[in-house]
DNA sequence: GCTAGATCGTCAGTATACTGTCAATCTATA
DNA sequence: TATAGATTGACAGTATACTGACGATCTAGC
């Protein structure tokens, strides 16, 4: 008799693995904002970055990174977007020649607010299709499971240590 | 008093939002993925396109796209790593001259036959903060989730429909 | 048999996402 | 105070992901 029957190959090792339906689950996430938000021109992680900014206002960019665990290489990127659409300004630190703070400008403030309900119309059209209690029970592990593996990928910093010398902001 | 106190905007607009933990869920995800898999040089994406065209040999470009869920345009670029690994081979299908048909190189089903057990270890790990029964009720809310929301993204064809005129190899 | 419309693979363009590297700068220590 | 090591923002390189457009091709309806 054979020493391991392995199991045929299917579709399944695909469709039922959670890496496929975290993959597909955050492409239709991004699918719904673009939809409802496409009158405003922002992707999700700008408009990540717009509130990071707004609540830490002079935060620079490799806290930013830490605080909504987006990879610092490509911030630069999306910051530069930011800014050339003036949601965003740069300024030199004084004390570190090595640091650009952050801040928001009037027009950012204002895009903020204006997007903010077709951001929570967007959120709730992801999870629309499930029962309320259900949707409470998947948020819940969740939030569980993204805090308990939070340490694997490659965010320098937890979000609430990216901010102990931030000064007042906190 | 003030017509709407508009709540005030914190973190937790991000933190507590589907889209986030979402994004944040993939990234851990792929983290894992490549971490279990780094000694194959396969990606997610690269992993799922060697499954599908093992189960549905003679596929082309567009039904595969659907199979797996990916973009269609992306994928040309995908199908040329692979081929340029030699795992997939494409040859012209006799009735149409539009389409190519792909096909597993030999070292293509070994390489999927390796991996398998690595890929299996990054599934594992990405559940594994959770206890046993939150792991399958976190996989039943998402498959759920995903399968209602099908029609939101732009896959162009639901997997089942994409396979219609596959001919014998369905 | 001709042609309007659909489909195929491909490309250009934009925006994430990651690894690794670099010069400039800062900090802690000897 | 000289300097080794760490940090910061920037960059190069690779790989998704999506929109929109294109020529080649196929198919239906006439």
């Amino acid at each position: 008799m054979p020493s391991k029957p392995l199991p045929p190959i299917t579709m399944d090792a695909v469709y039922a693995a959670p890496g496929y339906l975290f993959r597909r689950m955050q492409q239709i996430a991004v699918s719904i904002f673009m939809e409802e938000c496409k009158a405003f021109d922002l992707t999700p992680v700008q408009y990540a970055a717009l509130i990071a900014i707004h609540t830490h206002p002079g935060i620079d960019a490799t806290r930013l990174s830490a605080v909504i665990a987006f990879d610092r290489s490509t911030l630069g990127s999306v910051i530069e977007r930011l800014q050339s659409k003036h949601f965003v300004e740069r300024k030199p630190a004084p004390e570190d020649k090595r640091i650009k703070l952050l801040y928001l400008t009037k027009s950012g403030a204002a895009i903020l607010r204006e997007i903010i309900p077709a951001v929570e119309r967007a959120q709730a059209r992801m999870l629309a299709p499930l029962k309320p209690s259900e949707r409470k029970a998947l948020m819940e592990l969740m939030t569980q499971l993204v805090d308990l593996n939070n340490e694997v990928s490659r965010v320098p910093l937890r979000a609430e240590d990216a901010l102990e010398h931030l000064g007042k902001a906190g």
